[in-house]
DNA sequence: TTGTTTTATTGAACGGTGTTCAATAGTTTT
DNA sequence: AAAACTATTGAACACCGTTCAATAAAACAA
């Protein structure tokens, strides 16, 4: 190995323990309690320094916000194996929810934080594969006779921002003005409730 | 009129320029970039003074954000006067989006930005309003035959996200990942998409 | 090996944030 | 007129993201 070699590794190496230690500081504190200092200290590196591997605050947080979409890609990908494409789009929105529920600081970075300027267009991203993926299952019902005289984009639209719905609410905690449930019970409950819709469409 | 009186009078009248500038600078340059000093410049006040008025910015936010559910209700009770349910209902959703997109701001806060601990609970507040006049609409539904089988809660809960899912993508800019659409097409699409499910169901 | 250049790291500094509080000016009461 | 109360100020505190001159460390050249 070339010293030139060794040096990419070295700087690879030290890119991913300032985004292990921001994951960290972040997954334990939430997103908006986070600050470049805290990240820099978690790691014993002085402030600047990120800056030497990161060109800001913002860059740090989309390659997490991409980390949080392969993680739930991967997720929904283990549902291919699911042959009936109905049951796999249930089985995709439930694990969407799940995903929301479990990693909800890593969800409101990837839909409810506001994306600095630099890195909201992202063009060819994970985030429109996973979109790719939900679109092709609900192509799959179509072809199966499901949302008839539907146009599968805005189909696919619609779908998931129903259960984004549920997950915003959630992650924003706007769920106590339904008195008498806890918030579980509304989001598996709704969640049912709106496959059942699905279901006689 | 007595001294006291005027006194209160004056302190009720200096809480309104406050939050009328609040208003102002917050929906010229959008909630996350309005600061105390931001507003307190704006009606030619030292910092310091809107302290002793409002317990902090939460309070003042939180004034702004009971402002928003209320204009959002007056919209939605306008609608009082359709007849068919299900039409209103329709005309909820659609009153619901279009409050979102030309009252970004107000949305944001109503729905996306993190609350303060200490106004969570908010208790018997306007947004619990807004939510059961949305109830009632679906309830009237189910009752002409709409919805058949499905919880009234749940279904609202379910309805509201789906509506809602719709907002805070667009709120959040997280539309431009549906190529070949503008988000203004996918919004109404969409919606259009989700009622005729709701009509099938 | 020595000197030079490149690379990596530091921490102080800048202008911003929300918030507090002693001092002060203004008003009302005694 | 003096005392008491009320409203307002702006400096100060501890934070924020970011920049950058200084510096230490490593690699290269002689």
């Amino acid at each position: 190995m070339t010293i030139a070699e060794r040096k990419n590794k070295e700087k690879e190496e030290m890119s991913k323990r300032i985004l292990d230690g921001a994951r960290r500081v972040f997954l334990k504190n939430g997103y908006e309690r986070t600050s470049m200092r805290n990240i820099a200290e978690e790691i014993n590196y002085s402030p600047g320094t990120l800056y030497f591997y990161f060109k800001d605050k913002g860059e740090i947080f989309n390659k997490l916000h991409e980390e949080g979409f392969r993680l739930l890609l991967a997720k929904c990908k283990v549902l291919d194996n699911v042959a009936d494409p109905f049951e796999r789009l249930k089985a995709v929105g439930k694990t969407f929810i799940q995903f929301a529920t479990e990693n909800k600081d890593y969800y409101n970075l990837m839909f409810l934080v506001d994306e600095a300027d630099d890195y909201k267009k992202g063009g060819l991203n994970v985030a429109t594969d996973a979109i790719n993926h939900l679109a092709a299952t609900i192509k799959a019902c179509q072809e199966k006779g499901h949302f008839k005289d539907m146009k599968t984009d805005y189909l696919t639209f619609m779908i998931l921002s129903s259960i984004h719905g549920i997950c915003a609410l959630f992650c924003k905690d706007r769920t106590q003005n339904f008195k008498d449930h806890t918030t579980d019970d509304l989001m598996k409950n709704g969640y049912e409730c709106f496959t059942m819709m699905l279901e006689r469409a």
